[in-house]
DNA sequence: CTGCCCATGTAAATCGTTACATGATTAC
DNA sequence: GTAATCATGTAACGATTTACATGGGCAG
């Protein structure tokens, strides 16, 4: 169910296409979901169809592009999920699945799988600190557009808000990292260097 | 495709029925992978299929129950596995989600959604915490059945990857509590008391 | 003999990915 | 004119959850 309101997410900011929507949940860099367009059209859909969202189309559009606005209903209704106790996602790990059971692999094979896990991490990281600048410089077209449809009053919470939510992510990419290297430090002191 | 693995993985410490892999990943206490009887015993039968496990049914036993072991095609398929590459899974955090859009709630909404993260993370830390000390203590059969097959000098290392493993979840249960305590404390000094 | 856990499943629904189809617009 | 990007979808598959069915064993 989350893909429905990471859409209404999108759409209390500003209003959009299948297309926009796709674009920003195609790697997650400005949302916290990722979601491919067929997934996203057929959601659309359905949104429609429960009255919470209304895409006006262009007639003479040959492209038949339709602009997506959320309704009444449909803000009320992220309204209420966002304030529910959401059930936490089970654990399903597969690289620490991989971890526990490398314990018959080669010293090599075990450095070059926290090796890996770092490099995804630090990777993430530099996007989130990225985008930890952008949100602060107010410099996403997202952002702006939910700021300039609130009073300047609200515009510290809002900022400050999603800035709290991207250091959380750059703490855990910071996290995966260290382990990483601590991990890798302490094997490199117990493990002979070839098998 | 990691459930598969999951299975494979309890399976090359211990032989054991469904019942017993179901009870395993029934809250991902002992493993990493948590799933439910009705998709594990379809998914022993597409592992018989391919011939990476075994069951030996008892003809004698009336609640026909059936043991599966590891054959060597599975022991091996696990190895390629584990020592893979993965792919790491898409970005898709709905507490994330709920907290960015949480901009138009009262300041108690907000507070009780970082309390409940606070909550849920400090319990999976005393679940990490209970853990660990019982696989120091090779407390759990699991881990003694899998040392058991294995040779004295081995064991330090199937310990050490085991405890590295809980100590990266231990950490970031204490990640999301700091986290959670940090953006309590720098709202009561930013957002007013009531509404 | 009743209620609870043991034990193994099936069926349907939901959520997400992969592969494919189609056509318009823009930049070179 | 052709390649890249814009734009909207459908179909099939795979992974997971939910709901249900069935029967054995054991404790009070």
């Amino acid at each position: 169910m989350s893909l429905r309101y990471a859409i209404l997410g999108f759409l209390s900011s500003t209003p959009g296409t299948g297309y926009d929507i796709a674009r920003e949940f195609a790697d997650g860099a400005g949302s916290y979901w990722q979601a491919l367009p067929s997934q996203i059209y057929p959601e659309l859909r359905e949104l429609e169809a429960l009255g919470w969202i209304e895409g006006d189309a262009d007639p003479e559009d040959r492209m038949r592009r339709r602009v997506f606005n959320l309704t009444p209903e449909g803000d009320a209704a992220l309204q209420r999920w966002v304030e529910e106790v959401g059930e936490y996602p089970p654990e399903r790990d597969a690289e620490r699945l991989r971890l526990i059971f490398l314990d018959r692999s080669s010293p090599e094979a075990i450095r070059a799988h926290l090796a890996h896990h770092r490099v995804h991490h630090e990777n993430r990281l530099a996007m989130w600190l990225t985008l930890r600048s952008l949100v602060e410089q107010r410099g996403l077209r997202q952002l702006t557009a939910r700021l300039a449809a609130r009073p300047a009053e609200e515009h510290a919470l809002i900022v400050r808000l999603k800035v709290l939510a991207l250091e959380g992510n750059i703490a855990r990419a910071e996290l995966e990292i260290a382990w990483a290297r601590d991990a890798l430090e302490h094997l490199r002191l117990h493990l002979p260097c070839r098998e």
